[in-house]
DNA sequence: CGTCTCATGTAAGGAGTTACATGATTTA
DNA sequence: TAAATCATGTAACTCCTTACATGAGACG
């Protein structure tokens, strides 16, 4: 149910066709919340027939129309709905958090691969989200940039603000999540050396 | 794909009916990865059929039977095995983070509020883990126990080792999104002030 | 001449959610 | 006598994943 609040969101930089929605998001809002392609046309059709999204079509040179999806006043007020009711948390469900609770069940050099994979996973992450930053940071983020576009100073850094402020929550998950892999080898180099 | 595995593991504490899976998959493994009834008790029936769980059926007095579900050999290996293959990550999907992103769309109140749930979301959250490692310590857990039942001091060590170093990765994730909902406030708190 | 990007999807299937169904027995 | 627990699910639905389809123009 939230990707149509992503696509909102993302909408409200600038009117967007499917293809650039798409691009964008994996740039933008897909940090926080991924989608494929083959889940965003769907949806934006859906909010379309729904009356959340306006199209404007546009002849394309002899190779049909491009459609070009823009936030309605009703999308926006869906928006910030949702944006007033409280979240639903999705129950637990992590993968390596399972497979650590249960190594007894895997060789020391699996264990060890895991956890090692669980720090290159998050390190990886950890520099698209700094990157993030950076990019709020600097103003070289496109779709941050026409977000921007004819709002007042003030709105500027409250905006640029909450950006920063999810990309560092999720930061500091990515570093929490090392420093567990880590101390998991160190555990697991105790074993190792007793036997 | 991940329910099979921690159902698996379940099961090698102590044969169980799907009644008692269902229970104390929530007071344990359930903590790592939530499952309702009606996904497990169709899960268990697949794995029978695939080879990977037998079932001894008893009679019940009058009201039919309990089956007894115990992993077979090809069950124990099918653990093993999924041990030993490297996870896959599900794409990063994050609700609370992707409201964060846009609190501009957001009343303050609102914004408060959903960083207050969060707090006590995971509050909850750590209140749950930080008893699990109680029950790991003072070996209070049942599911644990029976694990136990029949192994070496040694493994014992292991075995709970690796259930505390799951539950400790959880409760600093925990720690750290409520350290980020609560530096949260403070911004909005700026915000507030100078309005 | 082939691959990349633009531009738009469909189709099949698995995983998870929510709600409901049934009937016995134990506990308050 | 009502509610909770034991014991077992089914059914309908949404969401997400994976793979495939098509056809133009631009780039090397």
């Amino acid at each position: 149910m939230s990707l149509r609040y992503a696509l909102l969101a993302l909408l409200t930089a600038a009117p967007m066709t499917g293809y650039e929605a798409s691009r964008r998001f994996q740039s933008s809002v897909g940090h926080v919340w991924h989608a494929p392609d083959s889940q965003i046309y769907p949806e934006l059709r859906k909010m379309e027939a729904e009356g959340l999204l306006a199209v404007e079509a546009v002849e394309d040179g002899g190779r049909g129309e491009k459609r070009y999806y823009r936030p309605t006043e009703a999308g926006i007020a869906a928006l910030k709905a949702w944006m007033e009711t409280p979240l639903k948390y999705a129950p637990d469900r992590d993968p390596a958090h399972l497979k650590a609770a249960y190594f007894e069940f895997a060789s020391l050099e699996a264990a060890r691969r895991t956890l090692r994979d669980h720090i290159e996973h998050y390190e990886g992450l950890l520099e698209q989200w700094e990157r993030q930053i950076y990019e709020v940071d600097s103003g070289t983020s496109q779709v941050l940039s026409q977000r921007l576009a004819g709002r007042s100073r003030a709105e500027h850094d409250r905006i640029a603000a909450f950006k920063r402020f999810a990309y560092e929550g999720l930061v500091a998950r990515a570093h929490a999540e090392i420093a567990w892999a880590r101390s998991g080898l160190r555990m697991l180099d105790g074993y190792s050396a007793s036997t």
